[in-house]
DNA sequence: GTAGAGTGTGGGAGCGCTCCCACGAAGGCA
DNA sequence: TGCCTTCGTGGGAGCGCTCCCACACTCTAC
């Protein structure tokens, strides 16, 4: 819609085409090798990318001996390395991907794959402490992170044939919910790959998560100490193992401190700002009196203070709150928000790092790897 | 000269050198391929993945067969074509991409680069934005997208080897300063790309952008026509063509109402809110009787009324304030923002469909499309 | 002297695909 | 009837790499 103002660009008239390789084919007929005649009497490589070979004939060596020096052996002499670099910088030379790959099956990429809308992707602050952590991992290395949006059947299918194309040699996926379809087919396809989260205690894939459990015992106790005698909790979905974890642990602090686990003070919510807001409503109105809310996320925190507000509940003075994820929303926040912090750049490094010995070493051994979470104290409890 | 004995490589027994297919290990297993079927002295090449060659076997055709009916070609016959696709079936055949891109040079993905740290990235809802568009355009397609953050020296580097390799078909480039060398590095590289805004009026590569200046003029119209006196604007950075076309939009609409074009009025800031805050309270210092801020991005003008806010005005009665881009943020402060919205998931879809046109026709023309911006009118001005 | 054990090296084979040429069969037209 | 098209088809020839084997060459030890 709207007027679209697209007018195309002048003269820019470049006669042959655009690509560089395209002058490989050379018109019609033309035998490519024949004349290959005496010498290297190929054309100085011209504009084509120069090959492994031209290196090789510049060089005055063989093709192995390139190879070599362009993958680090040490099997070579002083001589011939010094005189392959410099044929490589004369001709800059840049290895071709595909045709390394057709040999070894390695691609020198891994896919981050996430199962959600971008929507989700970009308001939460969790996925880009994850990307932050994985992206600073791999930076010393040359393999390439390739972020995949997963968000319906169609899309499951195409990223199924992208992996059975054998087009990464490993895979990162966050965001796992207990049916998700997924981590059975990563399992099935016997691709390297590393979990944020888990589907359950027995998760057969490697992964890596935050001690969840923990930190919402931490979250729960701290409510408690200060006088808190009904406590709620805004839960993620309970199809996900760290929101189970999350409520899990909000009962254990509830039942070591002799309190009951009332579930009229349970509020299942979806991690969403929205959600957080709706389940507060709900809550207030089951329980008026309730004088503290255990957030399984900031973001749900973030909507059940904007909701107690509404409701003329003073943060924390009538109704405590903590969250969950220390994520850059809890500073923001009025007052500010005490919350459960989850080294969530950590995870994501941590399941590069993870990713990346599972691909050395063929993938035969999981490894589950569990990282401490702590309670940060501001204002809001 | 050397006589390289063939000996007919054994039964797979590679000692040393795993490689990625994995399940190619026999071991102790069965030999998944039983009946390696008649004639054919191959070792029937196992359990790995099948190959071309295979589905042309088990169809009874020949390879070039099989490749017009997994490229859609239509000149094959019915009872081929039946044959063929159920042998792929059979197999579960997924053609190798390597092996095709070697041939083709195509990659059937595209990257889109982001030269910003991955912060920004997830703090703008623009670039969610981009990326939603973009991945819109591409769901239709079989390109992949590939997600790529370049920070600094190190990553453009290794960005260039990637693209000198080949990897990709085209670039997205979004975010685009004046001095930044990625431009001219797609430029050198001749590989097709599309940027997000421009460098300057002269660009020689595709691009789309917003038609800044005009949606900058329509903001300052409209907060004169509320009668404002001192309209102050916060500026992007200015090595932006976008934010410079801005800022001569908020000069234009001045100009034509008769109105001085004041330096002291003019903040310039980076697109944060930590920027736009610093430059508000400078405006402020420097004219405390501004009565009107136009802001180049949502983002920016939040924290403008943040501050305005603490420092006692109340927007938009005392300062009317605007933003632009129309993002989620604008809907969210308080009062709720009057912005210039600029169809930003339109913009991400554009790009996306011209890269595709100009990677289908090898480059040969530019196009460069401007989108309307429109103003969208709540409560801050 | 010879054998043995290294080193560095060239280059054949082949990864799985697409491109393209040649070829037989079937049709169209004089 | 002959001759030219058209169609569908098989399969050779590579794409640019890595792998690995055979071959000089060195050294050492006897």
């Amino acid at each position: 819609m709207s007027q679209t103002a697209q007018r195309p660009t002048g003269p820019q008239g470049e006669p042959g085409s655009g690509r560089g390789q395209a002058t490989a084919r050379p018109g019609s007929g033309s035998g490519p090798g024949p004349g290959s005649g005496p010498g290297s009497a190929r054309p100085a490589s011209a504009s084509a990318r120069p090959t492994l070979e031209e290196v090789a004939a510049l060089a005055g060596v063989g093709r192995g001996t390139v190879s070599r020096v362009v993958n680090g052996s040490p099997r070579v002499s002083e001589k011939a390395r010094e005189a392959v670099n410099a044929a490589i910088a004369e001709l800059g030379y840049v290895p071709n991907r595909a045709a390394r790959t057709l040999v070894t099956s390695r691609t020198d990429s891994i896919a981050l794959v996430v199962p959600e809308a971008e929507t989700r992707l970009f308001s939460e602050p969790y996925f880009s402490d994850i990307i932050s952590g994985v992206s600073a991992e791999l930076a010393e290395t040359d393999m390439q992170l390739l972020l995949i949006l997963v968000r319906n059947q169609r899309e499951r299918e195409r990223l199924s044939a992208y992996l059975t194309a054998q087009r990464v040699d490993g895979v990162l996926l966050v965001s796992v919910h207990q049916d998700d379809p997924l981590p059975s087919l990563l399992e099935s396809l016997e691709i390297p790959s590393v979990l944020a989260g888990r589907r359950g205690d027995l998760e057969p894939l490697s992964y890596v998560h935050a001690d969840n459990a923990g930190g919402a015992r931490m979250a729960v106790r701290h409510l408690l100490r200060r006088g808190c005698r009904q406590v709620a909790t805004i839960t993620g979905p309970l199809d996900m193992e760290g929101a189970r974890a999350r409520l899990a642990g909000y009962r254990q602090a509830l039942e070591e401190a002799g309190m009951p686990y009332l579930e009229d003070l349970v509020g299942p919510a979806d991690f969403t700002e929205e959600g957080g807001k709706l389940a507060m409503r709900e809550l207030l109105e089951r329980r008026p009196a309730v004088d503290a809310v255990f957030c399984a996320s900031d973001v749900m925190a973030a909507g059940a203070m904007q909701v107690l507000r509404a409701a003329g509940r003073r943060v924390p003075d009538d109704v405590a709150v903590i969250g969950f994820d220390d994520s850059i929303v809890a500073r923001h926040t009025e007052p500010a928000m005490t919350s459960v912090r989850q080294p969530i750049e950590e995870m994501g490094r941590t399941m590069a790092r993870l990713l990346l010995e599972e691909i050395a070493e063929q993938g035969r051994a999981r490894r589950q790897v569990v990282l401490a979470t702590e309670l940060v104290v501001r204002d809001s409890a």
